[in-house]
Formats: structure tokens, C-alpha cells, sequence
DNA sequence: ATGACTGCAAAGACTTTGCATCTTT
DNA sequence: AAAGATGCAAAGTCTTTGCAGTCAT
């Protein structure tokens, strides 16, 4: 009794959504080791795939094969640097998400979002490269 | 003598410089059986990676959990079909190459190339959901 | 009790790679 | 002969999944 024991799905999404570091379930699985000691790494994905169809959490796709997730669905651009893999927001930078009627009415088809990501170095990496 | 034999390298690229369809490694080793019976997955694979590399193709990122080529090297936008997978292009409508720099001012890091990507449901996909 | 969630480990899918062979020059 | 490209199959990564056990209601 006393609080409720969180189960291992809250703690996941509780996660994502406190993150901006757009981590890949491995990630996901050894931080929360620390606080979950037994959960394992099918729980992980198993949930993530659950919350990617309850559109709670969004996949930016892979990085270097590893699917990349991001608990902040608000539309937003990305920065995907080659060297350490890491991903960053562009939060000031809008979407062109007005573009999506516009592809709709040129294609036929139904959009249901669009990404936008730039890929590069990111700061850090260049200053290591000198 | 007479034509010297193609080399399976060439016919990988230029069967990706010759599509618009996107394909994975799986389906270029399929279609490329039929004039070279025995090319094997190896060598398309070891050869995507260098034509990466040589900046000869770009990868689209993975769809469906498999990774998806491009013979036209041009920035251009695409439509990915979540339900059959397809990739078509959308040649009339710009990249947006000029924000690069703008990404690389606010952030610091360099861009390299900017993937912008409409997901949703094709047209023909559309039709047979009536 | 019942249904939902999870651990574990096996299976699956995709990709990479070592080595011997075959080509090209 | 030397360097390069390829076939084959084993190995490697990442992800999914079946089943039994556990937890919440």
C-alpha cells in the first residue's frame, strides 16, 4: 500500500516524455535499470511499439540501425549529428506542416505527418574533429 | 574479348540510378538475379555501403525495418506509403536547402544534407481501403 | 479469480564480414 | 603476379514474440 507501485509502462513514457535526448530502447533499458533493476528489455519494446500506435510517443526513425524515440509529438525539426548519434530539437525552427494539404492534393494520398530532419556534425563533434 | 563483362557493381548502381522506386538491398539482389543469376545479397550490400560512402546513393532512412536507397543524388522531398511501403518522389516540390544554413548558424554544428518526408497513406492505398 | 503486465529466452529479420575463389590488368 | 571484386556462409545487431509467472483490481 502506501504509493502505488508504478508499473514499468508508466515509467517508460514518464521517461521519453522527460527527455529531449530522442534515446533508442537500449538506452532506454539501462537508464531505467537503475530504478527498475528487473525490468527487462522486452518490456521496453513491447511498450514502445504500444505507444508508437497510441501515438503517444513518436519514431524518428533509425540512427546508425537503432529506431530513435521521442515522447514530445508536438511536431518539431531535428539535428542528427553522424559522428556521436546524437539528435537534437530545432525547437524554433517550424515544421512545414502546412505543406501536408498541399502534398495531399498533389499525390492523392492521406498525410499523416511530416518530418524534417538536418544531418551533419553536430558543434561538439566539430570542435573534437580539430 | 567482344563486351567485357559487366561487373555486378555497375549493375547495382545503375539499376538504382535507373528506378524511382526506392528499393531495399533485397529487392535490387531480386531483380538484378534475373541478368546476374548468381549475384549473391553479400555483394549488393557490400556495395551499398561503398556507394554510401562515395556519395554516389543516399539511403531514404528504413521503412518497415529495412533500409531504402536512392539513385538521384538531387535534394528532393518524398511520400512514404505507410501501408504498402512505397516511396515516390515529389519532384516539384523544393527541398528546403536554403535553411541548412540557417540550422547551422543557430546551431553551431555543419549540415550535411536535410531529409524531408510526407508518411501517410498513397492514393492507391486509399482506394482499395473503401 | 480475472485480466493485464512483465521476465526470460528463443526466434526472426536485416546487415555485416571473413575467407577462399575468380576477374581484371 | 597483384589487386580488386564476388560467392558463400557464418556471425552480428537489433527487434519481436511465446510462454509462464507476477501484479492489480
Amino acid at each position: 500500500m502506501a504509493e502505488k507501485q508504478f508499473r514499468k509502462r508508466n515509467a517508460i513514457l514518464s521517461y521519453l516524455q522527460n527527455t529531449d535526448t530522442h534515446p533508442g530502447a537500449e538506452t532506454i533499458y539501462a537508464d531505467l535499470k537503475a530504478e527498475y533493476p528487473d525490468i527487462s528489455l522486452g518490456t521496453v519494446y513491447r511498450n514502445l511499439t504500444l505507444f508508437k500506435q497510441q501515438g503517444l510517443v513518436t519514431s524518428l526513425g533509425t540512427v546508425n540501425g537503432v529506431e530513435r524515440f521521442d515522447g514530445n509529438t508536438a511536431p518539431h525539426v531535428h539535428f542528427i549529428c553522424t559522428e556521436c548519434d546524437g539528435v537534437t530539437d530545432l525547437m524554433h525552427m517550424d515544421a512545414p506542416g502546412e505543406l501536408c494539404r498541399t502534398v495531399e492534393d498533389s499525390t492523392g494520398g492521406q498525410v499523416a505527418l511530416c518530418s524534417l530532419s538536418f544531418i551533419g556534425t553536430c558543434k561538439n563533434c566539430r570542435s573534437n574533429n580539430i
